[in-house]
DNA sequence: CGGTATCCTCGATGATACTG
DNA sequence: CAGTATCATCGAGGATACCG
């Protein structure tokens, strides 16, 4: 497989911008993990402020990559789910990790 | 393949930093394709200001991700080459080629 | 041609307090 | 627990002019 340029819009570019944010691969990584609350999330990932976590879950929602699944408890449990559309970023993650493990940093 | 994140620092992580930038991606992409002059590459990249553009090649040098090449002449000539690193970030690219084609923008 | 130098803008994120 | 509201910050990038 090749890589023109012509398709528009680019399909990289929509991937890149669909997972590519400083904080959205963590979240999703968390996600192939099992993570799927709220809290859990947000202890997981270091230094995310609630505000942040909760614009991208929403992103991620709206792009049809997670399902937001609410239990009517007390206290609330809210449960995040990835689709089919979100499963099949995995590869993606494997050939990241895959690359990134063999090229270490700075290594030539 | 898993994905622990036990593993420091995250290779994923290291992946996304060094290709997920506004432009570093469409910029590998375009050399992926051949290009590998700087008014060659900035007039593919609409809308690039060769600032950034200086500034993203520097960093792609520095990652041993591209080779800069500089020809004594007049007018002077340099060409930007992929290395062995940067080659084989191509899977990842055709990997997010294959996942942006199958779910197009808003697709379930 | 292949950049650098300056200045400026703006959106993404942080910090924090609060709530159903 | 799972967020929302508000305000502040900060750095990536844009625009533009200039240079060897």
């Amino acid at each position: 497989m090749t890589l023109e340029q012509s398709e528009y819009p680019c399909p990289i570019e929509r991937t890149i911008q669909t997972i590519g944010g400083k904080w959205t691969f963590l979240i999703l990584r968390n996600m192939f993990q099992g993570e799927n609350r709220f809290n859990q999330l947000q202890r997981n990932l270091d230094g995310i402020s609630p505000r942040t976590l909760s614009l991208r879950l929403k992103e991620l929602e709206q792009a049809n990559i997670i399902i937001r699944n609410v239990f009517p408890e007390t206290p609330p449990r809210v449960e995040y789910h990835l689709t089919e559309k979100g499963e099949e970023l995995r590869p993606i993650f494997v050939t990241m990790k895959t690359w990134g493990n063999k090229w270490e940093i700075m290594k030539p």
